[in-house]
DNA sequence: CATGAATGAGCATTCATTCAT
DNA sequence: TATGAATGAATGCTCATTCAT
């Protein structure tokens, strides 16, 4: 349903990624900088730079690595009958239920909230988006049958992205407000209404 | 319902946070910095230094200003007997309708992602959330009297605010993917769903 | 004749001119680097940065204090009632005679190479040629009497701080290729078949 | 009169040292990196160290490229029977006249001024001033006969290339200040001085 | 012959902060 | 209350050079 895996560079370029997208969990964007990436890479500042000739080129990548991780995620979840079933297990795919899935949610916020005054990541940002949305928009007119207009699809598919990003976006920036039974069940009350319980 | 002002420094002091709120709105946090404020406020570089000893202080002080901001927007809404109408109009409120809201919730989103790694921030954004959280779950008590239990109204609240942070977040990070009648029609799909047509 | 001296700055400002100059002298304008400045100077980077905050104009100002250095030792000559006398002198203060000369005007030609791509620089060059020209070209029209054109006279002194130039300049890049004695019967010889005798 | 061909190097090594001299010309001696002359020669970083191993020597090979071709231009003017008319051919083939003469005066100049600091520059830099130097001495003890002295001659000589270099120096470091017409002007008033009429 | 990955020193510059006035 | 001189660490980036292929 949703896939595409862009092929990798020299598994060094892979582990100067990996370094930005730990920095950037662990301590925010503004501490991922190139000598520090280098030194968490355990290569030369020099390999760093030739993999990645500036910076904004290095944190693109790393958004893309990160896109690329949960679209892999997404995709590989098992896709049955059950429309609304799949519709749910995407959006909790999004949500930072374990620790995995948190760390990967807070840089992918970190990164998409630097979209806002980046054109190189707001792309990438726009592109995950428009798949993610794409595919749930089939999906709501799955579930709905002829009652539903294509637009009120499309309307329910950014309702459901923003409900998981939002909820994403307080989890990650609040201290235990939102535990993970609340997560779940703030998608699943909406996902009831929207559906039919 | 929502409210709460902190008391207001000096006109400089202000003249500063504006500076600051500015700078971030238009190229993002990590351009924020002691130099470009005071330029931009007109005034020296000690003088913010006065003002907020540290960047830290000046960041929580313009994240403080933006939520005022914000809470006074809110509280200054009518709000009317019909309960579910009460509720769209808080969450469009949260919504980048216009170019002032766009504003806002540019820098509020900035300071929100800010949040995830800088603990000061995350007070800040958590008080917010809490308020408007509780506000929104006593709305959704009154609107569907008693047949829904209060754990219910605090996750269809929580649901709610991630709704309009999430919209709001999509329509910010990308361009014109998302036009001002696409986030009032989402809010008022869900809206509509969990309240009833 | 010819004179002005620009008001100076700080007096650290004046000595971080002043190691600018030294190791422009010693080991070339490639090797002028804010940290060997700083170093030199003995205060810190940022100090440097302080009074001149890019590089190029760190370079401006301290080619003004060398042009500044030259006019002062021109306008210090005695001027006598000898016109030809007087020319002579001033173009001998142009040559590398002794070691304080030496070292001007190493750095001297190598502000003027460096004009040669550095519009700021060549602004500063062309104003003290355009000065000492000025001068020369009186001084001629003096010594010639009503005998010579005023185009005459300016040509002539164009030559005249040519050939001191070019002599300086050729001994400053080779090694002992050109003695005190030649620089000066270069200079004499020249002259003497300008104005006769 | 004035000749000398080093042996030379492969057209792809030849192509490397168009690049140094395009770019010192156009920007100057410290835009010379190997990247930017192997992008400009359009070969790899690896094949330019190739062929120079190392920066200086790369230079070096430059600055003789120029000088070769200066000494070529020189060589290949028609000599005549007027032995005045010789020396200033040779001494107007030195002065920035035309286009091609301006850029080739201009990256004479940066590696001449260069070789201030640079022992292996100065080495070519003197060499080639001796040779032009030998030659001119030999025609000015032409043009006096019997009726000048060696040392004489040999001063005359200096004054003449330092004439040329250092009108050469003024017009590429200023802008517009001496046209083609004060240049050959001046070479040609000098020299009615020194020759007789 | 030719390539380009890898290196680490060095670059100019920006930064938050301290402090004397 | 306000200033700006002074500091030194940190930044992104360019550099010449080495080396395995």
């Amino acid at each position: 349903m949703i896939l595409g895996m862009e092929q990798k560079s020299s598994p060094r370029g892979r582990s100067v990624l990996e370094a930005v997208i730990a920095i950037a969990a662990e301590r925010g964007l503004e501490h991922v900088s190139v000598r520090e990436v280098a030194a968490a890479a355990g290569v030369s500042i020099g390999t760093v730079q030739h993999y990645f000739p500036t910076k904004e080129l290095m944190l693109a990548a790393a958004y893309g690595e990160v896109v690329d991780r949960i679209r892999t995620r997404v995709g590989a979840l098992r896709i049955g009958a059950d429309v609304r079933a799949n519709i749910g297990s995407v959006l909790r795919e999004l949500l930072p239920l374990d620790e995995q899935r948190r760390a990967e949610t807070r840089v992918y916020l970190i990164f998409a909230a630097a979209a806002a005054t980046t054109p190189a990541l707001a792309e990438i940002q726009q592109s995950v988006l428009t798949e993610l949305h794409g595919a749930l928009a089939e999906a709501f007119a799955a579930a709905w049958g002829g009652s539903a207009t294509p637009a009120q699809c499309r309307l329910a598919a950014h309702a459901a992205i923003a409900l998981s990003d939002g909820l994403a976006l307080h989890a990650m920036t609040t201290r235990g407000w939102l535990a993970a039974r609340q997560l779940t069940g703030a998608v699943d009350l909406v996902l009831g209404a929207l559906l039919g319980g």
